[in-house]
DNA sequence: ATCCTCCCCTAC
DNA sequence: TAAGGTAGGGGAGGAT
């Protein structure tokens, strides 16, 4: 499913509702400004992106030009994205309005009224419509989003998969929506799916490339293989200036330099994210062209670009600076030619854990623990750590990463016998049980996933606990792929989908279809087709084709909390804690946690439960209110630290949770102060993200080179 | 055979 | 005056 809000700017304005209007840096009376985006009446009279204003006025002279709003757009990303995470936990961020939630989990409602009520939510709460694609791929949600804009919602059902797929959009807009790829089909007289599906996947890959012939193979057949990332980690982080670059000397290229590395030097801090190569991108005017009909802008230029990998990772100005020189140097170029630089870093690695003047979600998981807990379990941490070969250890002490010594030589994950680690039978459960999580989870890795397992085996011997449904140690539950597969299409010959008549289709799927797409579906049938009526067995196969996802069963889907003793055993300690705290908040959330149906509930459906239950709480006048506070907060410290590798999802949930439960009460007000700063940052990394394509602040520095 | 660099294409 | 930014991914071809 895919939701796309629009119409950002002009939300709150109810003078422009249905008026075209298009977002313009300005509105002078040259007309020479470029648009940058247009709501749909202004796009219905052709108004487009990238147009210049006076064009635009020219095709229609009511147009209302208003400026960007950043802040606006920034406070609609934030309501879109709280929104979909409150309905929905596997969220992907594909840019500020638009996503793709993996909804296979809310088995018990239909795609469509989550849809729905998700629109209806955030026309409400941000003024700005939204739209829905529903379809058992991410590919199908693309393609019925095309359908659903403007403002509308539309379910690609099982049943009308292969006509949607026979639409001619679907080539030239979903699959792949570039102007050079399209081209080169084009050139082959390739325009739609049925076309592409007649040539084999080694001809299309020897044409386009190995993942690219491949990807148009499966996408022609309705087929795609990618499931909903909700963590996604960046790899690059840069900024590039194209507009307003003249220089006129060594010195204006070296101050410019110098402000382009101060800023990818704080979005790197931004990010809390180092890096190792640094690629300068260099826009050089052509050899004949002319000065740029845009006043300032770069023309047509040849591009270079220069790579240097260095040995030690870094977000320091001064070796940025030092960095940059050093490449653009390397270009020998004339400085007056130059109309274009960017500077980008790239083999990202976290902040040094050593690191711990810096508030970081980190170093307050790895701070000072309540209990002495954390230190014992830091010493065993140690200790496991020097068992692991070819460990390149940091000589930062504290937490290192076996997930590094993991990615290094994958040799020692696999294969218990291979490595110098103890054979499993010869671990100390009491020294694992008491791992943290997140060590717990890595030695797994190590031990080729083998150790969860063990671990449960040994448990349920000691404990008996037959009635307990599987339960997979904390994390990491990698469902798999919930659109991954489509069993029933194997069998089927891919190269027809269509019904061989028109009689064999359920006209009622047909109805449903929206006009556009209904027209390119009858004008895919051939000729002799569209009246022929014999029995059919492509058309069966075809219906019966299930793009449902394969669910996964109850007991496999929950995640067990465990390790460090206050998320240990079933119910977990802290349970009992609670219950006999004498505090009333936590007494409830104590029982609700009982009560819930699931054996180990989320601590997000427990908040859930006792928020909607409970109105308000009457705790601040408890006696030791500090002391409890402290309790809560490593009670959520441990939990994050379960979660925060596998599931950042869930930590995001439970702290808006959190943040509701602070307004009723004076406990939770209190823990959610000095819990929120940590994860707001780690929420701030995430919106930066999303937001990439709005932050321009890079122009600052195009405009100290340019004087202005 | 595999990795790396440069460059291009794509998406928003 | 205008505000052509940012990041991911793939392919070609060379280096190892």
């Amino acid at each position: 499913m895919k939701l796309a809000t629009k119409e950002m700017v002009i939300r709150n304005r109810l003078e422009l509702q249905d008026k075209p209007v298009a977002v313009c840096h300005s509105d002078n009376p040259k007309g020479t400004a470029e648009i940058s985006s247009a709501n749909y009446p202004a796009r219905a009279y052709g108004v487009k992106a990238g147009m210049f204003v006076r064009h635009a006025k020219d095709l229609c002279p009511q147009l209302v030009i208003v400026p960007y709003n950043f802040q606006a757009y920034e406070e609609v990303a934030d309501q879109f994205y709280d929104i979909l995470h409150r309905h929905c936990r596997k969220v992907q961020a594909v840019s500020c309005d638009e996503a793709f939630l993996d909804v296979s989990d809310l088995r018990d409602v239909e795609p469509e009224y989550t849809a729905s009520t998700i629109r209806r939510e955030i026309i409400e709460t941000t003024g700005c419509s939204a739209s829905a694609g529903i379809g058992g791929t991410m590919l199908m949600a693309r393609l019925a989003t095309r359908v659903a804009k403007p403002a509308g919602q539309f379910h690609i059902s099982a049943e009308k998969k292969p006509f949607c797929i026979e639409a001619r959009f679907m080539i030239v807009c979903a699959v792949f929506a570039g102007s050079v790829l399209k081209e080169k089909l084009e050139k082959q007289n390739i325009q739609t799916c049925r076309q592409l599906r007649l040539i084999s996947k080694d001809a299309l890959q020897k044409d386009f490339g190995v993942k690219t012939g491949e990807m148009l193979w499966s996408y022609s057949r309705g087929l795609d293989l990618r499931s909903v990332r909700a963590v996604q980690e960046s790899k690059s982080i840069g900024a590039e200036v194209n507009w307003g670059v003249r220089f006129r000397d060594q010195q204006d290229v070296q101050h410019f330099l110098q402000c382009l590395c101060k800023e990818v030097s704080l979005r790197l801090q931004g990010c809390e994210m180092i890096g190792r190569t640094f690629t300068l991108k260099i826009k050089r005017r052509k050899k004949d062209a002319e000065e740029p009909a845009k006043y300032m802008g770069c023309g047509d230029c040849d591009n270079f670009s220069r790579s240097i990998t260095v040995p030690a990772a870094t977000d320091d100005v001064e070796v940025l600076q030092r960095i940059s020189k050093k490449l653009f140097g390397s270009f020998c170029l004339d400085v007056k030619e130059v109309r274009g630089v960017g500077l980008q870093v790239s083999k990202l690695e976290g902040p040094d854990p050593s690191n711990k003047g810096s508030k970081t979600l980190t170093s307050w998981l790895n701070s000072a623990p309540a209990s002495v807990q954390t230190e014992k379990d830091d010493n065993v941490f140690a200790a496991e750590v020097r068992e692991i070969p070819d460990c390149k250890r940091r000589d930062t002490g504290g937490v290192s990463s076996l997930r590094e010594c993991n990615s290094a030589e994958p040799s020692v994950q696999s294969d218990d016998t291979n490595s110098s680690l103890p054979p499993m039978c010869h671990l100390d459960m009491e020294v694992l049980e008491n791992l943290p999580p997140e060590l717990l989870s890595e030695l797994d890795g190590t031990y080729g996933g083998k150790l969860y397992e063990l671990i449960e085996k040994k448990r349920g011997k000691r404990k008996i606990n037959s009635d307990s449904p599987h339960v997979s140690l904390d994390e990491p539950h990698v469902p798999h792929p919930p659109f991954a597969r489509e069993p029933n299409e194997r069998g089927i010959e891919m190269n027809d989908l269509m019904p061989l008549s028109l009689s064999q289709v359920d006209v009622s799927i047909l109805q449903e279809l929206p006009e556009e797409l209904r027209a390119d579906v009858l004008g895919a049938f051939p000729a002799h087709r569209r009246q022929q009526s014999s029995s059919d067995t492509a058309m069966e196969a075809c219906m019966k084709q299930d793009d449902e996802p394969t669910y996964i069963n109850d007991a496999e889907n929950e995640i067990g909390f465990s390790s460090s003793s206050l998320w240990f055993g079933n119910p977990p300690l802290w349970v009992e804690n609670f219950k006999v705290s004498g505090n009333c908040t936590l007494e409830k959330i104590s029982e609700i946690y009982c009560k819930v149906a699931q054996s180990r509930p989320m601590l997000s459906t427990v908040l859930q439960r006792v928020i909607s239950e409970v109105g308000s709480f009457h705790d601040a006048s408890i006696n030791d209110l500090e002391k409890t506070v402290d309790d809560v907060c490593e009670f959520l410290k441990r939990y994050i630290k379960i979660k925060v590798e596998g599931d950042i999802e869930e930590i995001c949930l439970c702290f808006r949770l959190l943040n509701r439960l602070a307004a009723r009460s004076q406990l939770f007000h209190q823990v959610y102060e000095i819990v929120s700063p940590f994860i707001q940052n780690m929420h701030t990394c995430r919106r930066m993200w999303i937001l990439k394509g709005i932050v321009v602040n890079a122009h600052e520095a195009a405009l100290a080179v340019v004087g202005k």
